[in-house]
DNA sequence: CTGATGACGTGTG
DNA sequence: ACACACGCCATCA
């Protein structure tokens, strides 16, 4: 990425969601639970929406949904069913606003990534 | 510093 | 299964 701008002050927390959200593979989901956990805020899954909240280009913010399946944040993509049609698109099935079979594509940061 | 907010999570009825 | 309340913690006014 050529010029990033940095935002000082926040960016670390932002950061480390990014990259974890960007190291979702294709096909996959997880949730704002599990990468809040992951980075060791675990009881503030919050934060790791609110870092969805200004996601910049490149970040998958389709592949995260609540630990539910459920497409929460669907509401801040460009269009509401922007985040299903994209789900759908790499293999995903969703009904209702929720990722069916949800436990089979889950992907835990926490266990993928880390492990040994 | 205080209070409000938020793309969540879990417990309880 | 659904609805509601409370907790959590970083960020902003």
């Amino acid at each position: 990425m050529p010029h990033i701008k940095k935002k000082l002050t926040s960016s670390n927390f932002f950061s480390d969601v990014y990259e974890v959200v960007k190291l979702i593979p294709k096909g996959r989901v997880t949730s704002y639970g599990a990468i809040a956990h992951f980075l060791g805020t675990k009881s503030s899954a919050r934060m790791v929406g609110w870092a969805m909240n200004g996601c910049p280009k490149g970040v998958p913010a389709h592949r995260v949904v609540n630990s539910s399946g459920l497409l929460t944040g669907k509401h801040h993509f460009k269009t509401s069913k922007t985040m299903q049609t994209l789900l759908e698109k790499e293999g995903l099935k969703v009904s209702k606003d929720k990722i069916i079979h949800f436990d089979d594509v889950f992907w835990d940061p926490t266990r993928e990534l880390s492990i040994k």
